[in-house]
RNA sequence: GCUGGAGUGAUGAAAUUGGCAAACAUACUCGACUCAAAAUCGAGCGCCGCAAGGCUUGCGGGUUCAAGUCCCGCCUCCAGCACCA
């Protein structure tokens, strides 16, 4: 449609044929990886083709083509030139199944992405792509681009970031500190120990009295693979440094230190502050090792929605109040009130007097609300506090609520007052009903919860047993706890350096050559590409070394910069390299001196549209989001992202509803049902079947619709008449306008679906008719066109056309043709459609009410009766109440 | 568990700002054409009811003259994240 508009689009297609399938496939049927990519590439480009795909094919590429990743290669020699590849031994994820080391984001839930194999652990000397320094960008530009809400999501949470405290323990009689990283700071004052993960540096240097049990456990956690590791669900281990303690910087408090795989060793620092009384994961463990548990944060419930919601225009006002848990004196039952008026129920409630003793109060409300006379205080249980509107007071509270805990001496009860006995039932719960009862108070559930068992409280609160912290609010204390306890605010990510290394034949070579005397040199610019030698093996090795490293000819070059004995990298790029920019090759694939013209890269970038599969959502699309950000740096592009806009369309679904597999033969072959029922219905079909960005079930069976529309626009052609005074009726000249209309505006919104139901109605209105101008069939065709080319471009031909349909002039609405029409006028009595009427557009409210009230069908309903409220909608409806 | 998104006939699905729920298509039923079948054409097609009419957008409430659409609570499914301190 764009392009019929006269604009200049750019619709590439290309292959990106490096990696796995690929390879696997060539090992199993014992082809060259190169000739297999030449046969697929083949096929795939002949159904592209045959469907009418109107790709730009002067422009095609393909990943694994010398000429292309050239220039991916030069791209990595300008990374390494600003330092941001580096080579370095770690710790990596490594599939025995596909022999491969795989990039943290190739491993989903411990398995491998690709084959589902437990991944292992495997230390290794890997390359890797500083992308972590980009962090920051690519998290902060998200709000430039227009993508769809879920993959921004997805981008962020990938890049996990998120901001906290980083603080030191000292660690008593050593020069050693342990540094910890937390979002809550302000939950300092209740730490009650400090967790190292097991491959913390300090757990070897601490010399806790139990170093062989503590060398045991880290040994054991690092042979588990990450499923065992990460599985929230099972129970925390861990092992005390006996004889080691941390000293809480706010108040000296010297607490012990575990080490414990719960704590992750690439997040943050590696370390932790525990706080159960605060965090689940803190309070698990704290609970199986008998730790101590430090309450320090008062629940703060504040409600903004419903009837009680607080109102923002009015003051809070202050009140210390009670809330008390009150046992029956024989049963295992608990005193809970229903109130009245607003259905809340819970437990007895009541403000506290000025100087009055809180257990007395307590005592007072029970016996004001309830009659009961004698109570026993037995405890305190918590503090809770709540912002609330009240609702027979009116006003806006802030409730201080101190939870006490009573029994019942015996059943003695005086009557209660009457203003009381309106204003709630008493009744006693069974314990185990009480959680029922309260469930719909926020305030009261976390009392009888933490009542029953101390429950760790996780929101924001207020500060308790805090020094000079106590009493204010936990998120406006966080910086300056930080800030008195030494630390520093930082940012922190789950996103890690990229690593780029693959021990595997079939991708770009590394171009990168190691010298004995020089280290590591680059191959020089005019050296490049570095081809893939052929080779009889590429069969992956069982020891991590690339395939490549046997091929001694390749491998030994002369050192670029001293001429002495050197070895090339054997290890090759990951499947995401030659990906991460192919849509800047496509301004300028042919290319010999640059990646692309400058200039032409000017005109054309950033993609103004990219849609696809939201498999590539996270990882392709964030490698190519940093690698456009570098090479805007370096200057090579001169926009900061690389897609404008990004969408997803469903996926195809077999038949059943689940995914299309190849082993399970539910793979549709789109050159059969070409053959049966023609491209343009395989087209038609595949929008019509349901809205463009929502999963389909595909069936075959719908084909049949599409193929007879096709028919029948195809009988259209006999229908056309030259007579240059012929003209359409009025409605079906209305119509055409309209559909011109709904067709230009559905294909904006990709809604291909409502756009074909229109043009099905447009071409059902014209079967009516005996003869159809010349000129508006045209229009049809063109509408038609971008839907089913084929039939719309014979048509075309056919009415003497020509240039091609797909290069003329997109239609253009003729509003004067659609405005004159008559409109049908709705009347509903007390919300329900009576009648009906036929009248002009535009016509005032008054007629409209007069001419409903004339109507037949209106009078009958109406009778007598006296209209109460008439509502009139202009060229909509009008509505009418009776008594 | 957290964060998004969805839930409408037998089926795929439509429904700009709240304004006639079910457009368009498939399946199905009946009829025409035919010796017959297919194809094609015509009619019907949410549910209950002979009809008048009543009911209907996952469930329960609410706002409104009017709710698939807005608000509150719940259920189910899909997607993403998940020991990230």
């Amino acid at each position: 449609k764009h392009r019929m508009q006269g604009e200049n689009v750019l619709y590439p297609i290309g292959w990106d044929a490096f990696g796995l399938p690929t390879e696997n496939y060539a090992i199993k049927t014992g082809k060259q990886p190169k000739l297999v990519t030449k046969q697929n590439t083949d096929n795939f480009r002949k159904q592209l083709k045959s469907l009418g795909l109107s790709f730009d094919w002067s422009r095609e590429i393909n990943t694994t083509d010398p000429r292309y990743f050239k220039w991916t290669q030069w791209i990595f020699l300008k990374m390494y030139e600003k330092g941001l590849a580096y080579k370095s031994k770690s710790v990596i994820n490594w599939c025995p199944k596909d022999k491969i080391g795989l990039a943290n984001e190739e491993v989903v839930n411990g398995r491998c992405d690709r084959c589902g194999e437990v991944v292992e652990k495997r230390e290794k000397e890997q390359w890797m792509l500083a992308i972590t320094k980009y962090a920051d960008r690519l998290y902060d530009d998200l709000d430039t681009v227009d993508y769809l809400e879920r993959i921004k999501i997805q981008q962020r949470n990938w890049i996990g970031r998120s901001e906290g405290a980083e603080l030191e323990f000292a660690i008593k009689g050593s020069k050693e500190k342990i540094k910890v990283f937390t979002t809550r700071p302000d939950t300092l004052f209740g730490v009650t120990y400090v967790v190292l993960a097991p491959e913390h540096e300090l757990v070897s240097k601490l010399k806790p009295r139990n170093e062989k049990e503590v060398r045991a456990y880290v040994v054991a956690a690092r042979k588990k693979n990450d499923i065992e590791r990460t599985d929230a669900n099972k129970e925390k281990t861990g092992v005390k440094l006996d004889g080691v303690f941390a000293i809480n910087p706010v108040n000296r408090e010297e607490v012990p230190v575990f080490v414990a795989d719960y704590v992750l060793a690439d997040y943050g620092t590696g370390a932790v502050m525990a706080v159960p009384a605060h965090d689940e994961r803190d309070f698990d463990f704290a609970e199986k090792y008998k730790l101590p548990i430090k309450h320090v944060i008062d629940p703060l419930f504040i409600k903004r929605l419903g009837s009680d919601g607080i109102r923002n225009n009015e003051p809070l006002i202050e009140r210390d109040a009670v809330v008390c848990v009150v046992k029956h004196w024989k049963n295992d039952a608990y005193l809970c009130l229903k109130w009245k008026k607003n259905d809340w129920q819970g437990f007895v409630v009541g403000g506290r007097e000025e100087n009055e003793n809180t257990a007395k109060s307590g005592a007072r409300e029970i016996h004001e609300e309830t009659g009961y006379k004698n109570v026993r205080f037995i405890r305190k249980i918590t503090n809770v506090h709540s912002q609330f509107y009240h609702e027979i007071k009116k006003q806006n509270r802030f409730a201080h609520f101190e939870v006490l805990y009573f029994e019942l001496v015996d059943g003695n009860r005086d009557s209660i007052s009457p203003e009381e006995v309106a204003l709630h039932e008493v009744v006693w719960e069974e314990k185990n009903n009480v959680e029922k009862l309260v469930e719909h108070d926020e305030d009261m559930k976390y009392i009888w919860k933490y009542f029953l068992d101390h429950i760790p409280y996780t929101d924001e609160g207020i500060l308790t047993n805090s020094e000079k912290f106590s009493g204010k609010i936990s998120i406006e204390v966080k910086k300056s706890i930080t800030e008195f306890a030494g630390g520093k605010w930082v940012t922190k990510y789950k996103l890690r350096d990229w690593i780029f290394s693959r021990q595997r034949y079939w991708g770009e070579p590394i171009p990168m050559i190691h010298c004995q005397k020089c280290g590591w040199v680059p191959v020089p610019e005019r050296d490049l590409p570095v081809e893939l030698p052929v080779v009889k093996k590429y069969q992956p090795t069982d020891t991590g070394e690339s395939p490549l490293s046997a091929v001694s000819k390749w491998v030994n070059v002369k050192c670029p910069k001293c001429r002495g004995l050197a070895h090339r990298e054997t290890d090759t790029m990951p499947n995401w390299a030659g990906s991460s920019w192919y849509y800047l090759r496509y301004i300028d694939p042919k290319n010999k001196k640059a990646m692309a013209d400058r200039k032409k890269l000017d005109y054309w970038a950033p993609v103004d549209w990219y849609n696809g599969g939201m498999e590539h959502t996270t990882l392709h699309l964030l490698y190519s989001r940093f690698w456009h950000k570098f090479l805007f740096d370096i200057g090579a592009v001169n926009t900061n992202e690389p897609y404008k806009k990004r969408t997803s369309h469903g996926l195809v679904l077999a038949e059943g509803g689940e995914k299309m597999s190849k082993s399970r033969g539910t793979v549709v072959n789109p050159d059969e049902l070409v053959k049966t029922y023609g491209a343009d219905s395989l087209r038609l079909y595949e929008m019509f079947i349901g809205p463009f960005d929502q999963a389909v079930s595909w069936d075959s069976r719908g084909l049949i619709g599409p193929r007879r529309f096709i028919e029948r626009v195809w009988a259209l052609g006999a229908k056309v008449s030259v007579d240059k005074e012929l003209k359409l009726g009025r409605e079906s000249e209305s119509l055409l306008q309209k559909t011109i209309q709904k067709v230009s505006g559905d294909i904006e919104n990709m809604s291909f679906n409502t756009a074909i139901s229109s043009l099905m109605i447009l071409s059902n209105a014209f079967e009516k008719e005996t003869k159809i101008p010349m000129a508006d069939f045209e229009i049809f065709l063109k509408l038609l066109a971008p839907f089913a080319p084929h039939v719309a471009e014979e048509l075309w031909r056919d009415l003497g056309n020509e240039k091609s349909i797909h290069v003329s002039d997109w239609p253009i609405i003729d509003e004067s043709k659609i405005a004159e029409e008559s409109i049908t006028i709705v009347v509903q009595i007390n919300g329900k459609v009576r009648a009906s009427f036929k009248t002009a557009k535009g016509i005032a409210k008054e007629t409209l009410e007069k001419t409903a009230f004339n109507l037949s069908d209106v009078k009958k309903w109406i009778g007598d009766k006296k209209p109460e409220k008439v509502i009139v909608v202009p060229d909509k409806l009008v509505s009418i109440v009776i008594k």
